[in-house]
DNA sequence: AGCCAACCGGACGGGGCGTTCCGATAACGT
DNA sequence: ACGTTATCGGAACGCCCCGTCCGGTTGGCT
Protein backbone atom coordinates (compact mmCIF):
# COMPACT_ATOMS: atom_id res chain seq x y z
CA UNK A 1 0.00 0.00 0.00
CA UNK A 2 2.35 2.19 1.20
CA UNK A 3 5.17 0.75 0.12
CA UNK A 4 6.76 3.45 -1.95
CA UNK A 5 7.76 5.39 0.70
CA UNK A 6 11.06 7.87 0.24
CA UNK A 7 13.44 5.26 -0.08
CA UNK A 8 16.19 7.66 2.20
CA UNK A 9 14.34 9.10 4.90
CA UNK A 10 15.82 8.19 8.41
CA UNK A 11 14.38 6.30 10.15
CA UNK A 12 13.49 8.33 12.54
CA UNK A 13 11.37 10.45 9.92
CA UNK A 14 9.92 7.61 8.01
CA UNK A 15 8.62 6.50 11.48
CA UNK A 16 6.96 9.87 12.18
CA UNK A 17 5.57 10.14 8.59
CA UNK A 18 3.99 6.99 8.82
CA UNK A 19 2.27 7.99 12.72
CA UNK A 20 1.13 11.07 11.35
CA UNK A 21 -0.42 9.53 8.05
CA UNK A 22 -2.39 6.68 10.45
CA UNK A 23 -3.41 9.19 12.93
CA UNK A 24 -4.83 11.73 10.35
CA UNK A 25 -6.61 9.38 8.50
CA UNK A 26 -8.15 7.85 11.94
CA UNK A 27 -8.85 11.68 13.01
CA UNK A 28 -10.17 12.74 9.38
CA UNK A 29 -12.16 9.82 9.09
CA UNK A 30 -14.11 10.90 13.36
CA UNK A 31 -14.66 13.98 13.08
CA UNK A 32 -14.25 15.57 9.51
CA UNK A 33 -11.55 17.35 7.98
CA UNK A 34 -11.62 20.79 9.66
CA UNK A 35 -9.35 19.39 12.57
CA UNK A 36 -6.39 22.07 12.91
CA UNK A 37 -3.55 21.00 12.03
CA UNK A 38 -1.48 21.44 15.60
CA UNK A 39 -4.16 18.83 16.90
CA UNK A 40 -3.15 16.31 14.68
CA UNK A 41 0.47 16.96 15.18
CA UNK A 42 -0.56 16.52 19.06
CA UNK A 43 -2.08 13.14 18.93
CA UNK A 44 0.57 12.12 16.68
CA UNK A 45 3.42 13.25 19.41
CA UNK A 46 5.03 15.38 17.07
CA UNK A 47 5.51 19.13 16.95
CA UNK A 48 3.73 21.23 13.90
CA UNK A 49 6.93 21.79 12.17
CA UNK A 50 8.00 18.03 11.41
CA UNK A 51 4.33 17.87 10.41
CA UNK A 52 4.53 20.80 7.98
CA UNK A 53 8.00 19.03 7.13
CA UNK A 54 6.44 15.83 6.28
CA UNK A 55 3.03 17.65 4.37
CA UNK A 56 4.10 21.12 2.89
CA UNK A 57 0.30 22.08 3.41
CA UNK A 58 -2.95 20.36 4.84
CA UNK A 59 -4.17 20.08 0.79
CA UNK A 60 -1.55 17.52 0.71
CA UNK A 61 -1.92 15.75 4.07
CA UNK A 62 -5.45 15.36 3.06
CA UNK A 63 -4.66 13.87 -0.23
CA UNK A 64 -2.23 11.20 1.23
CA UNK A 65 -4.16 10.69 4.00
CA UNK A 66 -7.10 9.37 1.45
CA UNK A 67 -4.92 7.96 -1.11
CA UNK A 68 -6.07 4.24 0.80
CA UNK A 69 -10.07 4.79 1.10
CA UNK A 70 -9.43 6.34 -2.89
CA UNK A 71 -7.99 2.86 -3.67
CA UNK A 72 -10.57 1.21 -1.42
CA UNK A 73 -13.67 3.12 -3.58
CA UNK A 74 -11.85 1.96 -6.67
CA UNK A 75 -11.61 -1.27 -5.83
CA UNK A 76 -15.51 -1.10 -5.05
CA UNK A 77 -16.28 0.10 -8.67
CA UNK A 78 -14.62 -2.32 -10.43
CA UNK A 79 -16.24 -5.28 -8.06
CA UNK A 80 -19.40 -3.83 -9.59
CA UNK A 81 -18.86 -4.03 -12.82
CA UNK A 82 -17.59 -7.62 -12.47
CA UNK A 83 -20.71 -8.59 -11.40
CA UNK A 84 -22.78 -10.57 -13.75
CA UNK A 85 -25.74 -8.51 -13.10
CA UNK A 86 -24.79 -5.12 -13.65
CA UNK A 87 -28.08 -3.83 -11.79
CA UNK A 88 -26.88 -5.10 -8.64
CA UNK A 89 -23.45 -4.25 -9.30
CA UNK A 90 -25.01 -1.08 -9.81
CA UNK A 91 -26.55 -1.28 -6.48
CA UNK A 92 -24.15 -2.69 -4.53
CA UNK A 93 -21.70 0.45 -5.85
CA UNK A 94 -23.97 3.01 -4.85
CA UNK A 95 -24.51 0.89 -0.93
CA UNK A 96 -21.35 0.59 -0.79
CA UNK A 97 -19.56 3.62 -1.27
CA UNK A 98 -22.42 5.54 0.56
CA UNK A 99 -21.41 3.49 3.50
CA UNK A 100 -17.90 4.43 2.67
CA UNK A 101 -18.79 8.08 3.18
CA UNK A 102 -21.09 7.17 6.17
CA UNK A 103 -18.07 6.17 7.96
CA UNK A 104 -15.69 8.29 6.71
CA UNK A 105 -16.88 12.10 7.75
CA UNK A 106 -13.44 13.08 5.68
CA UNK A 107 -14.01 11.24 2.82
CA UNK A 108 -16.91 12.59 1.41
CA UNK A 109 -15.63 16.14 1.44
CA UNK A 110 -11.93 14.86 0.01
CA UNK A 111 -14.20 13.44 -2.51
CA UNK A 112 -16.18 15.42 -3.70
CA UNK A 113 -13.55 18.32 -3.47
CA UNK A 114 -11.04 19.63 -6.07
CA UNK A 115 -7.54 19.60 -4.54
CA UNK A 116 -5.79 22.03 -6.69
CA UNK A 117 -2.13 20.51 -5.95
CA UNK A 118 -3.70 17.01 -6.10
CA UNK A 119 -4.02 15.87 -9.88
CA UNK A 120 -3.94 12.58 -9.05
CA UNK A 121 -6.58 12.87 -6.89
CA UNK A 122 -9.21 14.33 -9.91
CA UNK A 123 -7.27 11.72 -12.12
CA UNK A 124 -8.39 9.09 -10.03
CA UNK A 125 -11.73 10.24 -9.58
CA UNK A 126 -12.44 10.94 -13.10
CA UNK A 127 -11.38 7.22 -14.16
CA UNK A 128 -13.60 5.84 -11.43
CA UNK A 129 -16.64 7.80 -12.54
CA UNK A 130 -16.26 6.77 -16.12
CA UNK A 131 -16.51 3.16 -14.68
CA UNK A 132 -19.04 3.86 -13.07
CA UNK A 133 -20.84 5.07 -16.27
CA UNK A 134 -19.60 2.21 -17.59
CA UNK A 135 -21.95 -0.27 -15.18
CA UNK A 136 -24.79 2.23 -15.46
CA UNK A 137 -24.53 1.93 -19.16
CA UNK A 138 -24.76 -2.01 -18.70
CA UNK A 139 -27.52 -1.62 -16.18
CA UNK A 140 -29.55 0.36 -18.40
CA UNK A 141 -29.17 -1.81 -21.09
CA UNK A 142 -30.47 -4.65 -18.98
CA UNK A 143 -33.30 -2.57 -18.56
CA UNK A 144 -33.19 -2.17 -14.86
CA UNK A 145 -31.98 1.39 -14.37
CA UNK A 146 -33.94 4.04 -15.25
CA UNK A 147 -32.56 5.53 -18.87
CA UNK A 148 -32.64 8.99 -17.83
CA UNK A 149 -30.53 8.27 -15.12
CA UNK A 150 -27.07 10.25 -15.51
CA UNK A 151 -23.52 9.76 -14.36
CA UNK A 152 -24.62 13.63 -12.60
CA UNK A 153 -26.91 12.20 -10.69
CA UNK A 154 -24.95 10.24 -8.51
CA UNK A 155 -22.56 13.24 -7.83
CA UNK A 156 -25.64 15.02 -7.04
CA UNK A 157 -26.67 12.54 -4.36
CA UNK A 158 -23.33 11.30 -2.90
CA UNK A 159 -23.18 15.25 -2.38
CA UNK A 160 -26.37 15.25 -0.26
CA UNK A 161 -25.28 12.36 1.30
CA UNK A 162 -22.75 14.31 2.79
CA UNK A 163 -25.25 16.30 4.00
CA UNK A 164 -25.91 13.65 6.42
CA UNK A 165 -24.73 14.13 9.89
CA UNK A 166 -24.68 11.83 13.19
CA UNK A 167 -23.95 11.42 16.45
CA UNK A 168 -22.26 8.16 16.19
CA UNK A 169 -20.72 6.15 13.45
CA UNK A 170 -23.65 3.43 13.90
CA UNK A 171 -26.02 5.97 13.26
CA UNK A 172 -24.35 7.76 10.24
CA UNK A 173 -24.18 3.88 8.64
CA UNK A 174 -28.24 3.06 9.22
CA UNK A 175 -29.48 6.40 8.36
CA UNK A 176 -27.05 6.05 5.14
CA UNK A 177 -27.98 2.42 4.68
CA UNK A 178 -31.92 3.66 4.45
CA UNK A 179 -30.87 6.93 2.53
CA UNK A 180 -29.28 4.60 -0.07
CA UNK A 181 -31.88 2.29 -0.76
CA UNK A 182 -34.53 4.99 -1.24
CA UNK A 183 -32.41 6.88 -3.78
CA UNK A 184 -32.15 2.94 -5.38
CA UNK A 185 -35.88 2.67 -5.26
CA UNK A 186 -35.39 6.11 -7.16
CA UNK A 187 -33.30 4.95 -10.09
CA UNK A 188 -34.80 1.46 -11.23
CA UNK A 189 -36.10 1.76 -14.21
CA UNK A 190 -39.54 -0.85 -13.36
CA UNK A 191 -40.21 0.08 -10.41
CA UNK A 192 -40.45 -2.24 -7.90
CA UNK A 193 -41.09 -1.57 -4.05
CA UNK A 194 -39.00 -3.30 -2.44
CA UNK A 195 -38.51 -2.94 1.67
CA UNK A 196 -36.56 -0.27 3.34
CA UNK A 197 -33.99 -0.94 5.47
CA UNK A 198 -34.62 0.18 9.69
CA UNK A 199 -35.55 3.63 9.65
CA UNK A 200 -33.11 6.35 12.33
CA UNK A 201 -34.11 8.93 14.37
CA UNK A 202 -32.03 11.76 13.84
CA UNK A 203 -31.29 13.72 17.01
CA UNK A 204 -33.26 16.85 16.95
CA UNK A 205 -29.12 18.58 16.61
CA UNK A 206 -25.97 17.41 16.13
CA UNK A 207 -23.99 20.50 14.94
CA UNK A 208 -23.82 23.74 16.78
CA UNK A 209 -24.13 25.65 13.78
CA UNK A 210 -23.60 29.00 15.47
CA UNK A 211 -19.93 28.38 15.79
CA UNK B 1 -44.32 40.58 9.47
CA UNK B 2 -41.69 42.37 11.31
CA UNK B 3 -44.75 44.84 12.52
CA UNK B 4 -43.54 44.02 16.75
CA UNK B 5 -39.97 46.22 16.35
CA UNK B 6 -39.47 47.51 19.77
CA UNK B 7 -41.65 50.93 20.55
CA UNK B 8 -39.28 52.93 21.97
CA UNK B 9 -36.62 53.39 19.93
CA UNK B 10 -34.86 55.98 18.32
CA UNK B 11 -35.10 56.54 14.24
CA UNK B 12 -31.62 56.00 13.70
CA UNK B 13 -31.49 52.64 15.61
CA UNK B 14 -34.52 51.24 14.36
CA UNK B 15 -33.16 52.46 10.97
CA UNK B 16 -29.86 50.52 11.61
CA UNK B 17 -32.02 47.24 12.97
CA UNK B 18 -33.69 46.90 9.67
CA UNK B 19 -31.07 47.22 8.06
CA UNK B 20 -29.08 44.79 9.62
CA UNK B 21 -31.44 42.13 9.58
CA UNK B 22 -31.76 42.86 5.56
CA UNK B 23 -28.62 42.18 4.97
CA UNK B 24 -28.32 39.03 7.36
CA UNK B 25 -31.11 37.54 5.64
CA UNK B 26 -29.34 38.38 1.88
CA UNK B 27 -26.27 37.38 3.24
CA UNK B 28 -27.35 33.97 5.38
CA UNK B 29 -29.09 33.46 2.07
CA UNK B 30 -26.26 33.94 -0.65
CA UNK B 31 -23.53 32.24 1.22
CA UNK B 32 -24.93 30.25 4.32
CA UNK B 33 -24.53 30.79 8.38
CA UNK B 34 -20.81 31.09 8.67
CA UNK B 35 -20.02 34.57 7.68
CA UNK B 36 -18.07 36.25 10.29
CA UNK B 37 -20.70 39.03 12.24
CA UNK B 38 -18.16 42.09 10.63
CA UNK B 39 -18.89 41.26 7.68
CA UNK B 40 -22.86 41.81 7.81
CA UNK B 41 -22.00 44.57 9.70
CA UNK B 42 -19.72 45.43 6.94
CA UNK B 43 -22.09 45.55 4.70
CA UNK B 44 -24.54 47.02 6.79
CA UNK B 45 -22.51 49.87 6.80
CA UNK B 46 -22.68 49.49 10.50
CA UNK B 47 -19.90 48.91 13.26
CA UNK B 48 -19.32 45.98 14.89
CA UNK B 49 -20.66 47.11 18.03
CA UNK B 50 -23.76 48.17 16.89
CA UNK B 51 -24.72 45.01 15.10
CA UNK B 52 -24.28 43.36 18.59
CA UNK B 53 -26.12 45.53 20.20
CA UNK B 54 -29.06 44.80 18.65
CA UNK B 55 -28.28 41.37 18.59
CA UNK B 56 -26.29 40.14 21.44
CA UNK B 57 -25.03 36.74 19.67
CA UNK B 58 -25.05 35.32 16.81
CA UNK B 59 -27.63 33.18 17.46
CA UNK B 60 -30.00 36.08 18.15
CA UNK B 61 -29.14 37.22 14.54
CA UNK B 62 -30.02 34.23 12.73
CA UNK B 63 -33.15 33.62 14.88
CA UNK B 64 -34.67 36.68 13.94
CA UNK B 65 -33.30 36.88 10.40
CA UNK B 66 -34.89 33.55 9.63
CA UNK B 67 -38.43 34.26 11.26
CA UNK B 68 -39.71 35.54 8.10
CA UNK B 69 -38.41 32.17 6.33
CA UNK B 70 -39.59 29.75 8.74
CA UNK B 71 -43.03 31.50 8.56
CA UNK B 72 -42.99 30.84 5.17
CA UNK B 73 -42.27 27.30 5.61
CA UNK B 74 -45.17 26.81 7.89
CA UNK B 75 -46.81 28.38 5.60
CA UNK B 76 -46.15 25.70 2.78
CA UNK B 77 -46.95 22.94 5.02
CA UNK B 78 -50.88 24.35 5.75
CA UNK B 79 -51.19 24.80 1.81
CA UNK B 80 -50.18 21.37 1.54
CA UNK B 81 -52.35 20.31 4.13
CA UNK B 82 -55.47 21.57 2.38
CA UNK B 83 -54.96 20.00 -0.58
CA UNK B 84 -57.75 17.77 -1.34
CA UNK B 85 -55.21 15.17 -2.48
CA UNK B 86 -52.98 14.14 -0.15
CA UNK B 87 -50.23 12.76 -1.78
CA UNK B 88 -49.95 15.75 -3.88
CA UNK B 89 -49.75 18.30 -1.02
CA UNK B 90 -47.16 15.94 -0.04
CA UNK B 91 -45.26 16.42 -3.02
CA UNK B 92 -45.57 19.92 -2.96
CA UNK B 93 -44.19 20.10 0.22
CA UNK B 94 -40.96 18.31 -0.36
CA UNK B 95 -41.12 20.17 -3.70
CA UNK B 96 -41.94 23.72 -2.18
CA UNK B 97 -39.19 23.08 1.03
CA UNK B 98 -36.46 21.77 -0.84
CA UNK B 99 -36.81 24.52 -3.09
CA UNK B 100 -36.77 27.08 -0.02
CA UNK B 101 -33.80 25.59 1.02
CA UNK B 102 -32.09 25.23 -2.43
CA UNK B 103 -32.37 29.08 -2.61
CA UNK B 104 -31.53 30.17 0.86
CA UNK B 105 -27.87 27.85 1.55
CA UNK B 106 -28.80 29.54 5.83
CA UNK B 107 -32.04 28.16 5.65
CA UNK B 108 -31.74 24.59 6.07
CA UNK B 109 -28.56 24.83 8.64
CA UNK B 110 -31.25 27.37 10.78
CA UNK B 111 -33.92 24.80 10.35
CA UNK B 112 -31.86 21.80 11.35
CA UNK B 113 -30.29 23.03 13.94
CA UNK B 114 -31.19 23.60 17.74
CA UNK B 115 -30.36 27.11 18.75
CA UNK B 116 -30.18 27.45 22.36
CA UNK B 117 -31.68 30.09 23.13
CA UNK B 118 -34.10 30.14 20.20
CA UNK B 119 -36.81 27.85 21.68
CA UNK B 120 -39.57 30.09 19.57
CA UNK B 121 -37.56 27.89 16.75
CA UNK B 122 -37.45 24.58 17.99
CA UNK B 123 -41.05 24.74 19.29
CA UNK B 124 -42.07 26.13 15.42
CA UNK B 125 -40.30 23.14 13.87
CA UNK B 126 -42.17 20.42 16.10
CA UNK B 127 -45.52 22.39 15.49
CA UNK B 128 -44.98 22.18 11.08
CA UNK B 129 -43.27 18.74 11.56
CA UNK B 130 -46.56 17.80 13.37
CA UNK B 131 -48.46 18.53 10.80
CA UNK B 132 -46.28 17.08 7.95
CA UNK B 133 -46.76 13.54 9.82
CA UNK B 134 -50.84 14.43 9.44
CA UNK B 135 -50.12 14.70 5.62
CA UNK B 136 -48.19 11.66 5.23
CA UNK B 137 -50.78 9.57 7.49
CA UNK B 138 -53.78 10.87 4.72
CA UNK B 139 -51.16 10.32 1.67
CA UNK B 140 -50.74 6.61 2.89
CA UNK B 141 -54.50 6.24 3.97
CA UNK B 142 -54.56 6.97 0.07
CA UNK B 143 -52.35 4.43 -0.52
CA UNK B 144 -50.07 6.66 -2.78
CA UNK B 145 -47.45 6.86 -0.10
CA UNK B 146 -45.70 4.17 0.96
CA UNK B 147 -46.60 2.63 4.54
CA UNK B 148 -43.05 2.17 5.34
CA UNK B 149 -42.43 6.08 5.36
CA UNK B 150 -41.56 7.45 8.83
CA UNK B 151 -41.15 11.00 9.31
CA UNK B 152 -38.09 10.92 10.16
CA UNK B 153 -37.27 10.12 6.74
CA UNK B 154 -38.16 13.57 6.24
CA UNK B 155 -35.49 14.71 8.69
CA UNK B 156 -32.64 12.83 6.61
CA UNK B 157 -33.53 13.81 3.30
CA UNK B 158 -34.09 17.21 4.28
CA UNK B 159 -30.17 16.97 6.02
CA UNK B 160 -29.18 15.08 2.76
CA UNK B 161 -30.64 18.10 0.59
CA UNK B 162 -28.41 20.32 2.56
CA UNK B 163 -25.38 19.03 1.41
CA UNK B 164 -25.66 19.95 -2.12
CA UNK B 165 -23.79 22.92 -2.84
CA UNK B 166 -23.50 24.97 -6.32
CA UNK B 167 -21.69 27.66 -7.64
CA UNK B 168 -24.87 29.79 -8.60
CA UNK B 169 -28.30 29.61 -6.79
CA UNK B 170 -29.93 29.04 -10.28
CA UNK B 171 -27.85 25.45 -10.49
CA UNK B 172 -28.46 25.20 -6.95
CA UNK B 173 -32.39 25.04 -7.85
CA UNK B 174 -31.65 23.32 -10.19
CA UNK B 175 -30.10 20.45 -8.72
CA UNK B 176 -32.59 20.19 -6.08
CA UNK B 177 -35.77 19.70 -7.96
CA UNK B 178 -34.07 16.63 -9.80
CA UNK B 179 -33.24 15.50 -6.07
CA UNK B 180 -36.80 16.41 -5.22
CA UNK B 181 -38.11 14.63 -7.78
CA UNK B 182 -35.87 11.43 -7.37
CA UNK B 183 -37.11 11.45 -3.23
CA UNK B 184 -40.47 11.54 -4.07
CA UNK B 185 -39.98 8.77 -6.92
CA UNK B 186 -38.67 6.70 -3.97
CA UNK B 187 -41.21 7.77 -1.63
CA UNK B 188 -44.62 6.97 -3.27
CA UNK B 189 -46.37 3.28 -2.82
CA UNK B 190 -47.02 2.07 -5.91
CA UNK B 191 -44.03 3.16 -7.78
CA UNK B 192 -45.14 4.68 -11.41
CA UNK B 193 -42.18 6.17 -13.07
CA UNK B 194 -42.65 9.65 -13.75
CA UNK B 195 -40.58 11.76 -15.93
CA UNK B 196 -37.65 13.55 -13.96
CA UNK B 197 -36.93 17.48 -14.00
CA UNK B 198 -33.34 18.22 -15.50
CA UNK B 199 -29.91 16.65 -14.87
CA UNK B 200 -27.49 18.80 -13.34
CA UNK B 201 -23.73 19.42 -13.64
CA UNK B 202 -22.10 20.27 -10.53
CA UNK B 203 -18.98 21.44 -11.38
CA UNK B 204 -16.12 19.46 -9.85
CA UNK B 205 -15.89 21.62 -6.99
CA UNK B 206 -17.45 24.17 -5.52
CA UNK B 207 -15.86 24.46 -2.21
CA UNK B 208 -12.25 24.51 -0.73
CA UNK B 209 -12.99 22.41 1.90
CA UNK B 210 -9.20 22.75 3.33
CA UNK B 211 -10.24 26.51 4.41
C1' DA C 1 -31.76 76.87 19.82
C1' DG C 2 -29.94 74.00 23.14
C1' DC C 3 -29.34 70.13 26.14
C1' DC C 4 -29.33 65.37 27.53
C1' DA C 5 -29.45 60.88 26.66
C1' DA C 6 -29.34 57.34 23.44
C1' DC C 7 -26.66 55.69 19.93
C1' DC C 8 -22.63 55.01 16.83
C1' DG C 9 -18.19 52.97 15.34
C1' DG C 10 -13.09 52.67 15.71
C1' DA C 11 -10.01 50.41 18.64
C1' DC C 12 -8.83 46.64 22.03
C1' DG C 13 -8.02 42.10 24.19
C1' DG C 14 -8.45 37.21 23.88
C1' DG C 15 -8.26 33.16 21.22
C1' DG C 16 -7.52 29.99 17.22
C1' DC C 17 -5.53 28.47 12.95
C1' DG C 18 -2.12 27.70 9.08
C1' DT C 19 2.52 28.10 8.50
C1' DT C 20 7.62 29.17 9.42
C1' DC C 21 12.13 30.00 12.07
C1' DC C 22 15.88 28.34 14.69
C1' DG C 23 18.39 26.26 18.45
C1' DA C 24 18.56 21.61 20.35
C1' DT C 25 18.62 16.71 19.41
C1' DA C 26 19.47 12.37 17.79
C1' DA C 27 20.54 9.28 13.74
C1' DC C 28 24.00 7.54 10.61
C1' DG C 29 28.81 6.94 8.37
C1' DT C 30 33.44 6.36 9.46
C1' DA D 1 33.70 7.14 19.59
C1' DC D 2 32.78 11.08 17.20
C1' DG D 3 31.56 14.53 14.01
C1' DT D 4 28.37 15.71 10.42
C1' DT D 5 23.99 16.44 9.06
C1' DA D 6 19.33 15.46 8.61
C1' DT D 7 15.58 15.90 11.64
C1' DC D 8 12.83 17.49 15.64
C1' DG D 9 9.71 20.62 18.21
C1' DG D 10 8.78 24.84 20.95
C1' DA D 11 8.15 29.58 19.98
C1' DA D 12 6.76 32.93 16.93
C1' DC D 13 4.45 35.39 12.77
C1' DG D 14 0.43 36.95 10.32
C1' DC D 15 -4.20 36.63 9.81
C1' DC D 16 -8.99 36.36 11.08
C1' DC D 17 -12.79 36.13 14.23
C1' DC D 18 -15.61 37.02 18.37
C1' DG D 19 -17.32 40.10 21.69
C1' DT D 20 -16.57 44.63 24.43
C1' DC D 21 -15.15 49.41 25.91
C1' DC D 22 -15.19 54.38 25.35
C1' DG D 23 -14.97 58.99 23.31
C1' DG D 24 -17.44 61.35 19.72
C1' DT D 25 -21.93 62.14 17.42
C1' DT D 26 -26.63 62.57 16.49
C1' DG D 27 -31.57 62.33 17.39
C1' DG D 28 -35.50 64.06 20.03
C1' DC D 29 -37.68 66.92 23.33
C1' DT D 30 -38.28 71.39 25.56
Amino acid sequence: MTGRSSPSLRSDARDNRERILAVAGATFAAEGLDVPMREIARRAEVGPATLYRHFPTKAALVTEAFTEQMATCTAVVDEGLADPDPWRGFCRVIEKVCEMHARDRGFTSAFLAAFPHAVDFAADRERTLGKVAELARRAKAAGRLRPDFVLDDLILVLMAHGGIRATSPAVAVAASRRFAALLIQAFQAEPVTSPLPPAVRLPPTVVVVVG
